[in-house]
DNA sequence: CCATTTGTTTACTGATTTGTCAACTTATAA
DNA sequence: TTATAAGTTGACAAATCAGTAAACAAATGG
């Protein structure tokens, strides 16, 4: 097999799982939108689970790729960078495509947490958190693992509160709080 | 219609919503989980969408009758009050019942801003959020309103964090990262 | 007693769900 | 040329989706 028609199947099914949500997209609208037939589909994932998985890999490839590099763009001294965190979060709620965390409606759709879907979004956002502690450890806190939660506790809520709200203010509000946070986490 | 029925099929209807979610619930395992005849549920709902719609607000006078007592119940004056939003959402989180925020996961399932589903959620957190900047205002700091739209971003973002990976220490992260931002607004 | 309301059961649409099947085409490569 | 593999179409399962039709039971209320 060719790995060209498989990955465009994905990279297709992603914008419509993204658009649409996942239960709600059948494997036939997704014939009618990538144009490629049900049974070569089935010939290369075995299941609509399986495809769904490979769906959230790429987008976890692509979204940690295009975030991690921002940040380190966006600033260089480490307590910059978890700042930056919000500034590309902001971007990121300004582009036309923002429709959400894919992940977070992942797991709002498959709520048991032995669920591989359910998981995977999961494994997701422990290795974004885990980049974001890198920098707090950089940044000379007493307590960098806890800075780093908290930072992305505003960062999920910033997210949520977009969805629902709409952008305005939210990613201001949260890089605000972040700068306090920071500055707390600094002085002791 | 006597309104004994009705509410008892919305009641049970949103344990099955809660628990399975909205496209993954068909009537028909409403009919088999609650033992209320599918032409009975119609005669009372035109529509699945107004089901759920029923059920939003249902669980919306619940769930703020709760969050909202609760806080008042944990402590009395204002700043307290803030902090209390927390403990009482760490009640909720270890509660057996807690399956995460069902207005996230609706807005997740229902994506179009114009769908009556998401504007019900997204008010649902709007009354919310006017709850806790009532207490902000009452706390005499300087910018209520952003303290109060900062303390949900956590909220929020604990929330969705609990559900991914867990209860532990989310509220306490939450919590303690509230207390510098409620004493950062009141410093100035 | 009679009419209305409220609820029931059973069966039924017509569309859509995930997934499979056989037959056919096309390109590659030995 | 011939074999292999990839991809195609279109029909087909068996179940489930939202929603409806018809006939019936029982309680309520005038």
């Amino acid at each position: 097999m060719r790995p060209n028609k498989r990955d465009e199947l994905v990279r297709n099914a992603l914008d419509v799982f993204y658009r649409d949500g996942f239960h709600a997209t059948g494997m036939d609208k997704l014939v009618a939108e990538t144009g490629i037939s049900k049974t070569s589909m089935y010939k290369h994932f075995r299941t609509k689970e399986d495809l769904i998985l490979a769906v959230l890999r790429l987008r976890d490839e692509r979204f940690r790729n295009w975030f991690c590099r921002r940040v380190e763009e966006i600033a260089e001294a480490p307590k910059d960078r978890l700042l930056a965190v919000f500034d590309a979060l902001e971007e990121w709620f300004k582009s036309p495509e923002f429709k959400g965390c894919m992940f977070i409606k992942a797991v709002s759709e498959f709520q048991n947490p032995e669920d591989p879907i359910h998981i995977q979004s999961a494994t997701h956002k422990r290795m974004l958190l885990e980049f974001v502690q890198g920098i707090a450890a950089q940044a000379r806190v007493t307590d960098p693992g806890t800075l780093a939660r908290q930072l992305m506790l505003l960062k999920e809520g910033a997210i949520v509160t977009a969805v629902m709200q709409g952008e305005a203010k939210v990613a201001a509000d949260a890089k605000a709080a972040a700068r306090i946070l920071i500055a707390a986490a600094a002085r002791c």
